[in-house]
DNA sequence: TTCCAAGTATACAGATCTGTTTCTTTAATT
DNA sequence: AATTAAAGAAACAGATCTGTATACTTGGAA
């Protein structure tokens, strides 16, 4: 792989500005110059502000979810504890210097209009998650694989932002405390 | 109680505009004309925006937990219940046709910056609903009730955030079950 | 070498933002 | 009724915001 884009590069220094401040709280100027590039690319590249936007969430939709996936993958082999091991996973992320929180969620809190592009990306993130850990469920034999796939997606929630609030990453193993439960108390 | 004094009433303005657009994306101006009250009033009463928005969190805190109090008082008389009641009154909550999320959540979303006044009341709120928890927790008579009040505490802030992005407040029921399974696998 | 597309640098427009100031009006108290 | 504290109205200052326009530079391909 070459270098990137200018495009690229814009949208992954706004990925990093939107994630630590938000979107009301970081402007164009500071995008470009952090990016060290001019406006006028920027314009060229993204027709505004907004668009840059979700531009940005739209890619790091990807890269997240594959990026997880990936670890997930080489933590665990087998899908009974992969169901698991996606809390330690998290426990991970929780544990970077730079982690704010999930930016899907710090987003839709300064969007709440209900049919925006940008709520509509949010949620779309949140549902492929939840596929995937619905897909895990079915890989692992579990009965039930959808009433699963959505208490491992509210742990999930619940694990990112109690340690974002706390700062503490060991919220992600009392989230792992309860799915084991779960798991351990279901049928078959 | 008499009419409101001005310095409540913008507060109260304060909070509905900030909860519903967040922090950044609220004006003073809108705050204002919303408010039915002159710039000056606000400016006598309040230092700066920031100033007004500490004071509207510190302000929102005790109503909110006064009335998830009182709420969870009226639904359940013995201690037991009261565990798994805090998930209905929850529900209530997120069915307002005004749910925009915990104001909480989404202000630390747009303030990351690590020792703010505004992360900590944020995180204040959040520590004393846990020890509400964890008191309800004790009274049941529960063996460690700070291991559960931490498992609670998670789980409800899965339901909000999964029940603000996804608009289903039934989130609160997938954390009432998880917290029931949770209840019935102790020992004791 | 010439040409052209793309980027840089920078100034600018117009809107909006926070916060101040001035002047007027209202309402309660003495 | 006179006084005074508080609020309203509105202009203003200065900064910052998004987005545009202009002029200059550079690097690669014909």
């Amino acid at each position: 792989m070459g270098r990137l884009t200018p495009r690229e590069h814009i949208i992954n220094t706004a990925i990093e500005l939107f994630r630590e401040y938000g979107y009301h709280a970081t402007g164009v100027d500071r995008i470009i110059n952090e990016a060290g590039v001019s406006k006028k690319t920027l314009y060229t590249h993204f027709r505004s502000k907004e668009e840059l936007l979700i531009a940005a969430l739209r890619h790091y939709d990807g890269v997240f979810r594959n990026n997880f996936m990936r670890k997930v993958d080489q933590l665990a082999k087998s899908p009974q504890k992969k169901l698991l091991v996606i809390f330690d996973v998290a426990q991970d992320w929780f544990s970077q210097n730079k982690f704010f929180g999930c930016m899907f969620i710090n987003i839709i809190g300064e969007y709440s209009k209900k049919n925006s592009p940008i709520r509509t990306i949010c949620q779309q993130f949140k549902q492929l998650m939840r596929a995937y850990f619905k897909e895990l469920c079915v890989q692992a034999g579990v009965k039930e694989p959808d009433a699963l796939a959505d208490k491992l997606a509210l742990l999930f929630e619940g694990a990112v932002v109690t340690s974002q609030v706390s700062q503490k990453p060991q919220a992600a193993k009392t989230a792992k405390d309860i799915a084991r439960s779960l798991i351990a108390q279901m049928p078959g």
